[in-house]
DNA sequence: TGAATAGTGTCTTTCAGACAGTATTGG
DNA sequence: CCAATACTGTCTGAAAGACACTATTCA
């Protein structure tokens, strides 16, 4: 896009002004080893950079010559950080102001994604890890503002799950009704009823039966995959009386 | 995090890379003459410009000296156009591409905004105009992605209207409940039942009468004012059973 | 008085909450 | 058999839908 800066700058000179810088960061969510975790990249040593060795939300500056949205620069990140392409990835919001980043005024476009649970997720990149999504206490000092954002992603996140499908992203391909109740129930911090949940569950037209049941130390559960469903579900009623 | 194609463009402390253009623009919402408008800004017919003399969201670029943060940046260009300071401003999403601007990459921070009615809104600017939301046709051809980003607004507040108290941002100081009621519907562009109404309103704990009523051709109704409360109301249901 | 709108009451429906009870596996 | 977990049924309660009914003003 050099064109177009060179461009701007023989027009009526109106451009000609300081640009903020522009990020993208994505918060990516799983459900491991029973627990909401999320990815955090460590920040380069380097005491030139911001934040060196900081925890920091996978992202960076948005690349005007490979990015062709805010949406594909977000798609670029998650998947040079893990792999693999969210079934789910959301705008969450932005945040901008003139001291969050010590380079200058700065910008960054906030996505959120959820990944599928997997035997073998692992962070994909050497520099990432997963951090459990503290209930309450043991904050990590994130760099620049991502404390902030990770905080309006976990409640954007437990917001939504009160209301819509959305921890059916978080799910392996296959999994039973009490699976998916515990990922509610994990994501809640708080126990859902059975019945009515299973109720609404199958009511929503979310899920199919395949023709399998799992096996285990008990009596069998119903295997279900998910429905070719575009998007998520929005019931009607949240799961419990609100606060 | 600097991945490594932004180490080599950018070296500790080398932030040389093209920067994509960074504008705010803000949706604003009234109700006047029964109907749900919005205010549009004339875009200059010079020529030079990007769509010159189109209509446009009220917005402009952030000005990194005067601009602590988004928010304020929002709030100033609102203050610019209608000499308010909405009681109501949320942060909606942002939309950023190479093709938007033809000026180069640019992206947009969008908020929306709720103004109460009041009985000379005009806009305050003279390249300002409410326009109706059409229930559908007689869309305008707006200036940049400005229609995209005017249909999620009004989904947006469509949405949130369903199961918040947002509509009483849209209210002068006093009001009574079929006043409310009525924004309510015309918002919603659907009856909502009367009874359901009044006593979930009056559950909610948001409005409070003030002594006196409001005198017509017919029974005089009470008049309530917003309570001093800071932020709106989540019910724990949608208004109908959904679609 | 009647028209018009404000406000209440009452019955029904829907669906979550609570929880007991049945079903089906392995040991 | 028992333990454990999956799944179903039944009762209750809260709040919305439907709608009739009463209340209060003006003409």
């Amino acid at each position: 896009m050099a064109d177009n800066r060179e461009k701007a700058l023989d027009g009526p000179g109106r451009l000609d002004f300081p640009r903020p810088l522009t990020t993208v960061d994505v918060v990516i969510f799983i459900v491991r080893e029973g627990v909401l975790q999320v990815l955090l990249i460590q920040r380069p040593t380097d005491e030139n950079e911001p934040f060196p060795a900081a925890w920091a939300l996978p992202g960076g500056f948005v690349d005007t010559g490979r990015d062709a949205d805010l949406q594909s620069c977000a798609v670029r990140k998650l998947k040079d950080k893990t792999g693999v392409v969210s079934p789910y990835l959301e705008q969450l919001g932005s945040w901008g102001s003139a001291t969050r980043d010590p380079r200058g005024w700065s910008a960054t476009h906030a996505y959120f994604a959820l990944l599928p649970a997997a035997p073998l997720a692992s962070a994909g990149a050497a520099d990432a890890r997963w951090f459990p999504v503290g209930t309450g206490k043991g904050k990590l000092k994130l760099a620049f503002d991502h404390a902030e954002i990770l905080e309006a992603a976990i409640q954007r996140l437990r917001s939504k799950v009160e209301y819509t499908s959305l921890p059916a992203y978080l799910m392996p391909p296959e999994f039973t009704l009490p699976d998916l109740q515990r990922v509610y129930e994990i994501v809640l911090d708080r126990p859902l009823e059975k019945s009515a949940f299973r109720t609404r569950m199958l009511a929503a037209d979310l899920i199919e039966p395949v023709a399998r049941m799992r096996k285990g130390p008990s009596r069998p559960a119903q295997l279900y995959r998910l429905k070719k469903t575009k998007s998520p579900i929005y019931f009607a009623r949240t799961f419990n009386p609100p606060t």
